[in-house]
RNA sequence: GGGCCCAUAGCUCAGCCGGUAGAGCAGCGGACUUUUAAUCCGUUGGUCGAAGGUUCGAAUCCUUCUGGGCUCACCA
């Protein structure tokens, strides 16, 4: 019974409104998509100009300020009609500035064509000298007016803007065009990269772009997104860290060389975490960690003032100093006095994993740090054990895994499952630290386990900047072994608001030693860890020809804006966000 | 992947003790020669995210699915 023309949804109507308005612009000799309309100055241009000789109360009736004509363009953000008169607010990529338009000052045609076919939304452009309005407005006093691009979806509610984070992100064109302060992050972005190449430049980095599409997995632990090259036939992984190539480079006589580029990470999306996300990286031969922190508070301090104009920041509700010197703390000093956790968990894996688990690490994970190091027979007679014990134990409808001709990542699981059950724990835990070569091999897997429980109880109380010292050797793989205690490495992390910012450490350039991680991170995976790194066979290549001593950093480019820009969410930074598709 | 929450007009929201939808803005028509979310009069517009189920009857109750948010897990 709807009849044709009022069934129709209001989105159409309007979109077909629109599109005959336009239709008609051009019929009467004013197209709705022109390109011959050239500004002679911005909308914060004409406020600069004129803005601070604004009168103390405007002259009766319409008189310009001066005799210039000028030629202003953007997107029409709301209409005033008042018969003969009309106000049309625009926006440029500058700011905000107001259109009078009159019909005694305005084309006629104009008047009685163009502006009637306004629609809010719609880019426009007028000449006109400027005048201040009997309110004190600064506005443009039109003689001319145009439609410079028919609009032909309507704007959000002006008022109330757009509040759906959905749309916002997957039209972040709209999003942009109706929210200033949007384009004021994003800005802010450009700015502290900028900002970073200057700083780099300055202090002789060399910038370099170093590849984005690997045949191995390094530089990091993570997933990698995996790809194909069809006239190769060969696999490639996108890129999860450009250190293994950006050391390449210092063997190769470069001393000095940054990358800011994107990685890209096959996990979960969090407000901190986004599948594609920029990093910086840097390297510095003949340095240590210890000139990066100073680095990276001079590099972060002065971020701060130019972008911010001062060192204080409130993020998250929570106000931050930026300004140098910042704590420095060890990561075992830090579990101690934040975690109430003694040393004693560096030395005695075992020990170790009772306190993990009392801190709600989870069991299997405090298990896998174990179990690391040793062979999958070892593993294997290891689940014979407690496959034994597992009888006794609680009933596991078809336990098979605890079977003594079980594979080896069936071992493995069952050695899990076994560790997660308390009684059975400590006999366990001695089993597996019983195979150890040495004390080292012990003190290594205490301090992995050791790390996972000060990412559990400390991290998030980093809030002022921190800088945690001496890591666990088992979580440094690419670094440097500390010269007075080898289960540590010679590596810094930045904390700021809970979150990690930058992660730097001094480079391991010992060929032998790098090996011996690999080979590491080889075991690992046969344990079933999945973030670990491939034997990268060309890097110790390289470091066999000599790789000065040098240290390293990465910081966190979408992070680094979070801070600066007060953000919460990683997906305010990033233009376009990952999303499922619509 | 788990838990909690959300999805109603182009936008922002109400309706949710079941009786098949409302407001403001935007739009359309009209009035108005200095407005600032202009105002005033009139008015159009909805397969209430999708599919099932319960019921005489579902925007409302139940289930599943889709998308999103927060959170946990994952994530150096």
């Amino acid at each position: 019974m709807a009849s044709q023309d009022s069934s129709e949804q209001t989105l159409g109507r309007i979109m077909r409104e629109r599109r005959d308005k336009a239709k008609r612009l051009g019929e009467q000799g004013a197209p709705a998509y022109r390109n011959d309309v050239r500004p002679t100055h911005s909308l914060a241009e004409i406020r600069r100009r004129y803005g601070d000789t604004r009168p103390e109360s405007p002259p009766p009736g319409i008189q310009p300020v001066d005799g210039e004509r000028v030629c202003v363009t953007g997107r029409a953000l709301a209409r005033r009609g008042f018969g003969k008169t009309a106000f049309v607010p625009i926006r440029d990529e500058s700011g905000d500035l107001q259109l009078f338009l009159n019909v005694d000052h305005l084309d006629a045609r104009d008047f009685e064509t163009v502006l009637p076919s306004l629609d809010v939304g719609d880019i426009v452009g007028a000449e006109g000298p400027v005048f201040w309005t009997k309110r004190g407005e600064l506005s443009i006093l039109c003689e001319r007016f145009y439609i410079v691009t028919k609009s032909l979806r309507p704007l959000p509610d002006k008022w109330h803007g757009l509040s759906d984070v959905e749309t916002r992100y997957r039209q972040r064109y709209l999003d942009l065009a109706i929210h200033p302060e949007v384009r004021e992050v994003f800005r802010k972005r450009s700015e502290i990269v900028r900002g970073i190449r200057r700083f780099l430049d300055d202090r002789g980095y060399l910038e370099v772009e170093t590849p984005m599409m690997h045949p191995i997995v390094g530089g990091a632990a993570a997933r990698p997104f995996e790809t194909h090259h069809n006239a190769l036939d060969m696999k490639l992984y996108m890129r999860i860290a450009p250190e293994l190539y950006l050391k390449r480079l210092l063997v190769g006589g470069f001393e000095r060389v940054y990358e800011i580029n994107r990685n890209f990470r096959n996990e979960g999306l969090s407000r901190e975490h986004n599948p594609e996300f920029t990093m910086l990286e840097l390297y510095r031969a003949y340095a240590t960690y210890e000139d990066l922190m100073e680095l990276t508070e001079a590099l972060v301090g002065e971020l701060a003032r130019e972008v911010l104009g001062g060192t204080t920041v409130t993020w998250d509700g929570r106000d931050i100093e930026l300004a140098a010197p910042w704590r420095r703390i060890t990561v075992q000093d830090a579990l101690a006095e934040l975690g109430g956790v003694s040393g004693e968990v560096f030395d005695d894996p075992v020990a170790a994993a009772e306190v993990a688990i009392s801190r709600g690490v989870a069991a299997e994970d405090v298990a896998r740090a174990l179990v690391e190091p040793l062979s999958a027979d070892e593993v294997g007679e290891i689940a014979r054990q407690c496959g034994a014990q597992a009888e006794g134990g609680p009933s596991r409808p078809g336990a098979a895994s605890g079977e003594a001709d079980a594979v080896p990542g069936d071992a493995t699981a069952a050695v899990l499952a076994a560790f997660g059950r308390a009684e059975e724990r400590p006999n366990l835990a001695k089993a597996i630290t019983a195979r150890y070569e040495d004390e080292m091999q012990a003190r290594v897997r205490a301090g992995a386990i050791a790390y996972k429980i000060f990412e559990e109880v400390v991290e998030s109380q980093l809030v002022q900047p921190t800088l945690l010292t001496q890591f666990p050797l088992a979580v440094s793989p690419l670094a440097r072994k500390n010269e007075v205690d080898p289960a540590f490495c010679d590596r810094f992390e930045l904390f700021v608001g809970g979150r990690e910012i930058a992660n730097a450490f001094s480079e391991l350039n010992d060929p032998d030693d790098q090996r011996a991680r690999f080979e590491d991170q080889i075991r690992a995976r046969a344990q079933g860890a999945e973030e670990v790194m491939d034997y990268d066979e060309d890097y110790c290549r390289a470091l066999e020809l000599g790789m000065p001593p040098a240290a390293g950093e990465g910081i966190g480019i979408d992070r680094l804006t979070m801070l600066l820009a007060g953000q919460n969410s990683i997906r305010d930074v990033i233009l376009f966000p990952l999303l499922r598709p619509e």
